[in-house]
DNA sequence: AACAAGTTTCAATTATTTTTGAAAGTTTAA
DNA sequence: TTAAACTTTCAAAAATAATTGAAACTTGTT
């Protein structure tokens, strides 16, 4: 396999896998785009190389930007945007998860709360109702602390993990 | 907030967390209904309470047995079937990390290996394609090794696992 | 074997999400 | 201040995904 299609290859594959992820196709190859390019890559050349639009290109960018995982350049003497990747996947990693669990774990655990608080009445249905959203939020609110757990471990928190889990 | 309203409000939250896992909708309502039904729910019933037609219940019940994460009963003298949801957490998890390794991961590894074992030429460009590309494998590996790991754990590994990052 | 009770399948329809492209907006430089 | 270079926005169009419903299929009963 020579160059070029080993690349093209790796962008469809992250743009697949983005959209079972609820990140869409495009927003994914941007991004697996950016992550293999060794500089910064102008929206052009972007445009050029997933044959999309410009507008298309810009929310994209700018999706990736609100999530902290792709950054803005300026290149002296140049008037156009470049972009670039995090490419650092500890960070990465950490970034996602931190986006993630503001958007969807946060809200989900309110309503959980909300749910899981109601006055239960005698019915074995409704005890059953209470004791059921409990744990749920008990087990989300869990998962959730190890995420954030994840950040001060800094550097190479999976490898650290790793080991920890196999002691 | 009254039972009724809770449920609904949990059903529908629940549903709308699967759109953005890429998970349909339907289906994570009706996981979440199942889960906490305190005893079988027959597809009738499904149908009614989410309003859905006979063919996407029967679909989406389906995925979800699949998944193993919903299971098929029968009721002594019914002609009927019933169906109830894994309803413990842990067990549950890991159900759903096993499939999505399987789905998703697995082929997504396969794919990372071989565009990162191609003959890199000596342009930067292309060296750092083989870089980017070889950590991407080997921190997806972990990762999803360390998914593996939960299930050794068995009985509340979450629990176990945040105390020993603490540690 | 014929019927009844229930379930599955899938082509057509409907709903949702993504993409386009052109107009409006910005920024820099002369 | 004007113009050129570039970016953003957003309504309309296109693409994709989910849903319906009725026919086909299965299974158990008489």
């Amino acid at each position: 396999m020579e160059f070029k299609e080993a690349k093209n290859k790796f962008v469809q594959t992250w743009g697949a896998l983005g959209s079972q992820w609820g990140i869409n196709k495009t927003m994914a190859q941007i991004h697996a785009l950016l992550m293999v390019s060794n500089e910064p890559v102008s929206m052009e050349d972007i445009m050029e190389e997933l044959q999309i639009s410009r507008g298309n290109a810009s929310m994209n960018l700018r999706a990736l930007m609100d999530w902290g995982i792709v950054y803005k350049e300026f290149k002296a003497g140049e008037r156009k945007e470049f972009f670039t990747a995090e490419k650092d996947l500890d960070e990465l990693a950490v970034k996602i998860s931190r986006e993630r669990s503001k958007r969807e774990i946060k809200p989900t655990l309110k309503i959980l709360k909300e749910v899981s608080t109601i006055e239960a009445k005698d019915s074995a249905e409704e005890k059953h109702f209470v004791d059921q959203t409990t744990k749920l939020y008990d087990f989300v609110l869990k998962a959730d602390n190890m995420l954030d757990k994840m950040t001060e471990f800094n550097e190479n928190w999976l490898g650290k993990l790793v080991i920890k889990m196999m002691k």
